[in-house]
DNA sequence: GACATATAGCTAGATAGCGAGGTAGTTTCT
DNA sequence: AGAAACTACCTCGCTATCTAGCTATATGTC
């Protein structure tokens, strides 16, 4: 092995990092399929659910809150809109836009998602304690999100609304 | 809304897992795609070069490990093989199996891109606990692993000799 | 007011990965 | 020994996603 690592500790931490990535997808993953829906469309939910309750959110704005290219998200919205779960209009406040809401159905939808997904959860994170790992993920993560250029527009909001319970700065 | 969370820390926390995946996965992408593999094949090679180093490894281990259908894998590997940085022999032991090592060409290609990806983590991680966050961590990953049945067959070993420097069980 | 530049969302083409099923070889049971 | 069940890896078809480039609208500058 040439150059051993300055810092071993923090070579555990990435790694862990990007075996998580993988366990924490295939969960749910499978929660999702078991409802037939995929990762993306979870999300899209989810954002609309908590991150703006009732409001219509643009495209963009998902797009960076889940961290899904424009492209893909494009698709992830018209499946969801084929299925009856949102909708689609035109923003009025800027021609090229859209703006994107739930619809009832897929605010029932999502709530029985949610629970299921939540239940795979609560399985895996028996025992964990939740505040002392909310402490340590939200700087990892708000870090990431300025890495990749998230810190703008509207998802700080979301960010703070989904995930800021009890979870000091 | 209907009923509300039973535990909002856990909510929290759940949905910190995932857009923490996203965010990892957008990173790791980034990092890796530099150097012009993606993401599995540089998984794969970490297997290779820290889980087992010298000593050539069964792809199904590889599969569990890593978290990758062994469909995918099968062309994760044929990728690399093409790319001279992985050698697939058959297993003395078992004819039905094969046995993947790292070339010496793709030994050194790793600890390239290794240390690229570990400085991506390490600007990412700066000012973080990382013992802290490592504790935290651990009996989330090991809860996963065990629910997807990942629990078996070598990975263990793989774990400590990656994930366990310093962290207590 | 006209032009350059930026932005919103969409489209098309390419790719990685999953899942189901196949083949060959191994283990277990009688 | 022979049959049944299992396992290892691979192949094939499908889907979700990415990237690059497009059109329409917006914004800023002269």
């Amino acid at each position: 092995m040439p150059e051993w690592p300055a810092d071993p500790m923090r070579r555990s931490v990435m790694f862990m990092l990007v075996r998580l990535e993988r366990l924490n997808d295939e969960l749910l993953t499978a929660a999702c399929s078991r409802r037939g829906v995929s990762n993306a469309e979870f999300r899209v939910l989810a954002v609309l659910r908590h991150g703006a309750p009732g409001e219509p959110v643009r495209p963009t704005t998902i797009s960076r809150w889940i961290v899904q290219s424009t492209g893909g998200l494009t698709s992830t919205l018209g499946r969801l809109e084929d299925q009856g779960r949102i909708e689609r209009i035109p923003d009025p406040g800027d021609g090229r836009g859209r703006l994107v809401s739930l619809t009832q159905e897929g605010a029932n939808f999502y709530d029985g998602l949610l629970s299921e997904i939540e239940a795979e959860y609560a399985a895996v994170l028996e025992g964990i304690d939740t505040v002392a790992m909310a402490s340590v993920l939200a700087p990892v993560v708000a870090a990431m999100e300025k890495r990749g250029g998230h810190a703008e527009s509207g998802v700080e909001r979301l960010s703070s609304e989904l995930l800021a319970h009890g979870v000091r700065k």
